[in-house]
DNA sequence: GTCTATAGTAGGATAGAC
DNA sequence: GTCTATCCTACTATAGAC
């Protein structure tokens, strides 16, 4: 394993602390603690709290915004593309589970540029991921419940797979995947 | 203390702010402005932040503790159940959708004998969703997938409705619980 | 029922020694 | 790279006047 840096130690660290209790209720010297050190000490690799929570969630959002693209962009049908975007999130989720509770939870304390900018990166994936829905209807791929639904219960699902996978101690990825599809789709097609 | 309406009032503000911002971030000055007075007033009428917190989760878990224990001790289908449970999420987030916002994100910040019991409704609430689903599976009205993926999946989507519900403004309730039956069932009957 | 004033504590962040 | 010491601000909550 490589040895990572020291400030991605402490983003690591600030992940797992803002799983458990939320941005606003994690202190700086909650965090110091947790990696042996003084609360003074963490100032000299990170600028700020502030900096530790941009840095979790807008590179997430990112990967997210990155991978809906590539999907969008490719030649496949609806049923494919929506295949294609559980499994990009659940290979975010196995990533980097810790750092997706900050983006689903603690996004509203993002200041004022990042915020922003993520609000636009969310609200383009949620359009992208409507589209792609809305296509599959016109074709005929997906049955005609309310689209809205369709995205909703869909996303609600991918979102929380951070809170319900870590505890799945024998799920394989790809079975998971499978089943994912089956139970995500399969009421839809 | 009879200023039992004005301490309701102080619940509801908080429940808005609570949803906006977390538990944790919201100061009782913030609290005291959205009502037009000061934090020192707050405390006429209830004892502590922390009580505010406590009253919003433990009487809507108990709303959901009892509605499920109703549902487990029907003699109706596993699916008719499944619908059941379906209805008292939507009937509950129509009623207090703010106050969900605590039950799903701060729950975490109760204090220990609210806590434990807390989580224990939770577990008791998992275990009997869990329980319809494994009996709908035997009897073979439901599709053999995951167990633990059916539960997963559907709960996250109820849960969440809290989020997604207030954004649709032209969705009737009856028309909504019909069609979430259909995304959330169709797939696994 | 609300106010002003304030106690007591804890937070993010910086300076400078080692 | 980490420490001790400390600044300044903001928090929850209480006391007592009106």
């Amino acid at each position: 394993m490589k040895t990572e840096s020291r400030k991605q130690e402490i983003i690591n660290a600030a992940s797992v602390l803002f799983k458990e209790k939320g941005y606003s209720a994690v202190t700086m010297r909650d965090l110091a603690k947790s990696m042996g050190i003084k609360a003074a000490s963490l100032y000299n690799h990170i600028q700020s709290k502030q900096e530790i929570l941009s840095t979790i969630i807008i590179d997430l959002a990112e990967e997210f915004t990155s991978g809906m693209n590539r999907i969008v962009n490719s030649e496949v049908s609806s049923i494919q593309k929506l295949e294609n975007i559980i499994d990009l999130h659940i290979d975010v989720t196995l990533r980097n589970a810790d750092g997706l509770a900050s983006l689903n939870n603690d996004w509203m304390h993002l200041e004022e540029e990042n915020l922003q900018y993520f609000e636009q990166m969310r609200h383009d994936y949620e359009e992208s991921f409507r589209n792609i829905v809305k296509k599959g209807v016109d074709k005929a791929e997906i049955k005609a419940y309310s689209i809205e639904i369709i995205v909703f219960s869909t996303l609600s699902t991918l979102r929380t797979l951070y809170l319900w996978y870590p505890k799945q101690n024998d799920i394989d990825a790809d079975i998971l995947k499978h089943d994912m599809v089956s139970v995500l789709l399969q009421g839809v097609v």
